[in-house]
DNA sequence: TTAAATTCTAGTAATTATGTAGAATTTATA
DNA sequence: TATAAATTCTACATAATTACTAGAATTTAA
């Protein structure tokens, strides 16, 4: 499941993706827009422009706006920036593996390779969901 | 991810799909084998009795053994069972369904269409995925 | 009757999720 | 240059969830 956190980013980047080329966005508006709460939604929006999906322009009429292309922000991306793995374990995970704690060795885990075919699978549809297929949804 | 309960569930499935026809096993014999907690492993074979992938038999010599043969318990089901929505949100969910407490309308959500394509691709893959095909991985 | 197992009902400790508060900083413009 | 209005930063708060543990009750074979 998704975490409220990623789930509003979704929507923040939905609500910018929407918006005219050049349009900045301030919070409150997105916030309102989205239904999100304001405050939480400072964070996300920072955490975005961290992820360099958004930027920022700061002080009297500044505001968000999408630096990156609504075609190339993908769900996969999101999640990842802020549920972290993708794969059922970490054991099986691409970006933010590690060893289970609880195999004796890795070779003799019966679950990561079954979940390694799971990731894949996943990744690719969270791939080819991107901020601009849902738009137009 | 997966939650640790339901990672050791599978691992306690699959201890019980590579025993002998008729053998019954002891909690303390799985936990010991599959690397669990054993009181924490109590909680979930039970849950797995309530799920009818096991049954038990009370008292001395008593333990526990598959009813459900190992090519028809998949991860999909262990999933469901242990963490509860395959989708992304609940909105997108078939067996844990609620509506979004922070959309207006559903027919507004512009997640909602494209969760439920990746909840039907993830689906799909955890449905192939059996303890079976696991145990000779 | 006893030993050895499951089952049941609580509880607990640590972590994570979901926010909020408030001050500092930045910037446009009057 | 002062002010208003925005982002940014640091810290905290609180509730829910996760991952267990404790211990008594029940069941059953021998």
């Amino acid at each position: 499941m998704l975490s409220h956190k990623a789930k509003y980013a979704l929507k923040a980047l939905l609500y910018l993706a929407e918006q005219d080329e050049n349009h900045i966005s301030k919070t409150i508006e997105i916030a309102e827009g989205a239904n999100i709460p304001k405050k939480f939604l400072e964070q996300i929006l920072l955490d975005l422009k961290r992820g360099h999906f958004v930027s920022s322009k700061q002080g009297k009429y500044g505001g968000y706006y999408l630096i990156k292309s609504k075609n190339d922000i993908t769900l996969a991306e999101i999640h990842r920036l802020f549920d972290g793995a993708i794969a059922l374990l970490p054991c099986a995970s691409l970006n933010f593996y590690e060893p289970c704690s609880d195999c004796k060795t890795e070779s003799e885990c019966h679950l990561r390779h079954g979940l390694m075919l799971i990731r894949d699978k996943t990744l690719q549809a969270m791939q080819g969901i991107t901020i601009a297929s849902l738009v137009q949804k």
